[in-house]
DNA sequence: GGAATAGTGTCTGTAAGACATTATCCG
DNA sequence: CGGATAATGTCTTACAGACACTATTCC
């Protein structure tokens, strides 16, 4: 683990620890992912993905992923799925030194509109195709961050039951059918997604005392099952983008 | 990202930042992982694996995890597949302090016999199976690395075209066969294989000087093709523990 | 009844699972 | 020839894609 040099005592360079959030959620049929405006250099006043440094030498990941998101987003670690993405360590990606990002990926269900960051910050919903394609530029490399979470999530529809994440504790199908189309930008049969999701035991249980209203019939009610996992998955329309790329 | 607080000039915590390799490859009919003996404290004479920290301020993370490759098991650049698995950053993961693991996959094929690290320590190959079952417990939190990096080589075996880098620069389909079979730790059936990978276009590209011998019919040979990602994906039978799961 | 949305059914093509047969080498 | 391994073919079943219909609410 540590070599053994000429030089005896070699100590290891130490590095700044920061751990940022891709935090991203449904809102106006649109996939939206939260962004701060920073308030120090660098990069002071342009966009950035929540984050921080670690609190205390002691401090988990985990932990601080939570911290985070409770200080900048209001949001408690119920109701919210989270799971690490990656680790970013170019050398040269904060200008301030060397500081190494453990990025996170937190999926949140639709929340009551204003998400007021209790650490005096702007923190502000932006549509993630917005965000990528630049139009607020993001500071360091969180532009990469963020389309990595994004890739992450998408591919994460497929095969696991993290849909359900994106809904409130109960939902109808055609609104998790949204989150499909929504964040994958296809559209969907009804149909076939109905089957599709009744015929994978355990994706989602009715909710009983089931009803909502809209107009037309009201749909049932449901809430997350045991099941995390989908055999088969959820079949993806391929864009024809990823067809040119294959 | 800094935090406003009383202390104006309070600074973030510095931590240690290693690197450690999960090195895969196929040996004797088995997966087998690359370990090095520790020869010092903590865990000295236990088994872990391979890696180490930073080499200097500015060393990239891909980098330190290429040069480890090549300190500790004499592996080049060319003909090996390496991607990022995690990061490993519980606060006692090392009892010598806060010590931060960037824990890279690495796939490698089938190789000549004797891997010497230049490093001057012992590095053996060992069953995946054994390792993970603690016949050689192994040090710090390596074990759950090492199983997040079969897990991760399992899973992208079914959608992308990693199966091609457990294999030489040529193969024959049955050995391609092999990979699966091994790494997956279920038999599968050689027509059906065969039929889907031939059917999946740009996975794999006939070499056409072909020709390789066993007692029986000549195999052809394949080279690795463009294409890295399988759609549809190659099945994967599900073994019973994996049902009980969902 | 009409508009609107929810839920169900049917047909068809594609691809996976199971299994038999032919082809090409060695001796 | 026989033994061995490679390559190809056929039948059946599961499931996705496409599309038509019935059901329940509000007006």
């Amino acid at each position: 683990m540590v070599r053994s040099m000429a030089d005896d005592r070699w100590v290891p360079p130490t590095v700044l620890l920061a751990v940022d959030l891709v935090i991203l959620t449904l809102r106006n049929a649109c996939l939206q992912v939260l962004l701060v405006e920073r308030g120090i250099d660098p990069y002071q006043g342009m966009f950035a993905l929540p984050g921080g440094f670690l609190n205390h030498e002691r401090e988990d990941l985990v932990t601080a992923a939570h911290r985070e998101l409770a200080e900048e987003a209001g949001l408690g670690p119920d109701q919210l799925h989270l799971e690490q993405l990656a680790v970013y360590g170019a050398p040269d990606r904060d200008p301030r030194g060397r500081v190494v990002s453990a990025a996170y990926l937190a999926i949140a269900p639709r929340l009551p509109e204003p998400i007021a960051g209790t650490d005096a910050v702007q923190a502000c919903w932006t549509p993630v195709a917005q965000a990528l394609s630049g139009a607020p530029r993001l500071a360091f490399d969180h532009e990469q961050i963020l389309a990595d979470g994004v890739d992450r999530a998408r591919e994460k529809l497929e095969r696991t039951a993290l849909a359900t994440a994106f809904c409130g504790p109960t939902f109808t199908i055609a609104e998790l059918q949204d989150v499909y189309e929504i964040v994958w930008g296809v559209p969907l049969d009804p149909r076939n997604f109905y089957r599709k999701v009744q015929s994978a035991d355990g994706f989602i249980v009715p909710a009983d005392a089931s009803r909502k209203t809209d107009g037309g019939r009201p749909a049932r009610l449901f809430r997350p099952g045991p099941r995390t996992t989908l055999h088969p998955p959820m079949p993806r329309p391929h864009s024809r983008a990823d067809k040119e790329k294959a």
